[in-house]
DNA sequence: AGGACACTTACGTGGCGTCAACGTGC
DNA sequence: CGCACGTTGACGCCACGTAAGTGTCC
């Protein structure tokens, strides 16, 4: 039986992991001395290859918590998932390397100035956010309102913003009053809300739906775009899906 | 002049992002009201956006702050660096990937088993091992070193790393008490070093350059690899290269 | 007067590193 | 007796999110 250093020394792992791990519930030792200190077997070795063997992949401590304690757990299944998510951080890289490079060669002199790194920067952050759309748009749809876009001041952006702000508001006050979400208030206000709608899709009823289906994939959404639209509480957003349905069937 | 709210709807960032890079001093507002509120103008989005574009290439907040407070940073040094260890990450994660696709597509059964799993992660590992190992050593150096690796068992790289240990712990006594680094005390330790070395090495002064080009270059091992050799003192690193060296001039 | 804003303080996140203060085994 | 080893507890890291409690503007 071994104590925490050997152990540690054996596995290439420091004593402060052991213990993390022991406290995690991921790897405890098979007993201990009546002076509290750890014993491990030497067979615990597999168990912590296995800890690092996963955390090389990139799951998490709790992920291979739930993985090593359940005998039955998809390991495929969590490797395909784990495989897509380590795929996208690497093509996020990769074009910010793409970014970079273009930064530094298109700048020839010394100093490579704000504006035409900050420029090219944009550039493939716009080019990341247009990949991410086409999960709900087409491309045919996002030339559409790409083109629409270009009429759009940075005064109209506001505007809008200020408006959907409003529209959100006064919905959160509907429901916390328990109003009929086909009642007239609420039937004013989702047509405030479609007017709005329908100015982003020129009416196209194909993107609304597309539409749709990004709000409600939001959880997909980068981190950077949560904050793009504030978020509501439950009630408030059945209210409001109750209120654009009622609408939509009048 | 704008409130915090104000300027972070603008800017696309939270009310709490701009309080914590003023506190760090990325973002200082211009001014503040009688009653404290943070007042922005408008031309601070420029340098916000500054922040949020070197946040995107990776870098740290604190290195935002180094970078946009020096004004004669090189900032296309900085990118290429940053480049490189993106290009690394980058590398590492397809790398991972490469491993997965394997584990999967090898077993086509129902239940991948831990044992072929873990094997080809492991060789994958090795073989980012030998990449990384390429900086210090060339391709047949590596292979002798490989070759006579072969003959190593675990009991072996117990007796190695134990004599490292108190080679180490040694030194350190003798650092500790000033002695002198072409001292007899010295000079026998330095004498069981160079035995340990020369049995690495197979006695190839070339694998012995490179052996000391890479530890050398500890700041650049990753960070498995740092606890793989205990970390010296100042002064025991110091005692200890003095002492290779008078041994090495007899 | 009330609600929408602002403020500070402080805890939580993950995976440990790194003391501090203390007990134990040889 | 000394010293290497073990233990728990607690803070630090990073970039904020998320309250809680309080003050301010319109």
């Amino acid at each position: 039986l071994l104590t925490t250093g050997a152990f540690a020394k054996m596995a290439g792992v420091t004593v402060r992991t052991l213990r993390y791990y022991d406290r995690m519930g991921l790897l405890k030792p098979q007993g201990h001395t009546p002076s509290e200190q750890r014993l491990y077997r030497p067979e615990e070795l597999v168990r912590l290859q296995q800890v690092l063997t996963l955390k090389y992949i990139g799951f998490s401590l709790a992920e291979i918590g739930r993985i090593l304690n359940a005998p039955d757990f998809n390991l495929r299944a969590a490797l395909i998932a784990q495989r897509a998510t380590i795929g996208n951080k690497a093509r996020q890289m990769t074009s910010v390397i793409r970014a970079i490079d273009e930064a530094i060669s298109t700048v020839a002199g010394e100093k490579l100035d704000w504006e035409k790194f900050a420029g090219i920067i944009r550039e493939v952050q716009m080019e990341k956010n247009q990949d991410f759309m086409k999960k709900y748009y087409t491309e045919e749809q996002l030339k559409a309102i790409a083109e629409r876009g270009k009429n759009f001041t940075a005064a109209d952006q506001v505007k809008v913003s200020a408006e959907w702000d409003d529209i959100y508001k006064t919905a959160k006050k509907l429901a916390d009053k328990n109003a009929d979400p086909a009642g007239k208030e609420a039937q004013a206000l989702a047509k405030r809300a479609q007017a709005m709608i329908d100015a982003f899709t020129g009416g196209d009823k194909s993107i609304e739906s597309g539409l749709n289906k990004f709000y409600a994939d939001r959880q997909n959404w980068p981190a950077q775009m949560q904050n793009f639209v504030p978020k509501l509480d439950d009630k408030t957003q059945q209210f409001y899906e109750a209120m654009m349905k009622a609408h939509k069937e009048k």
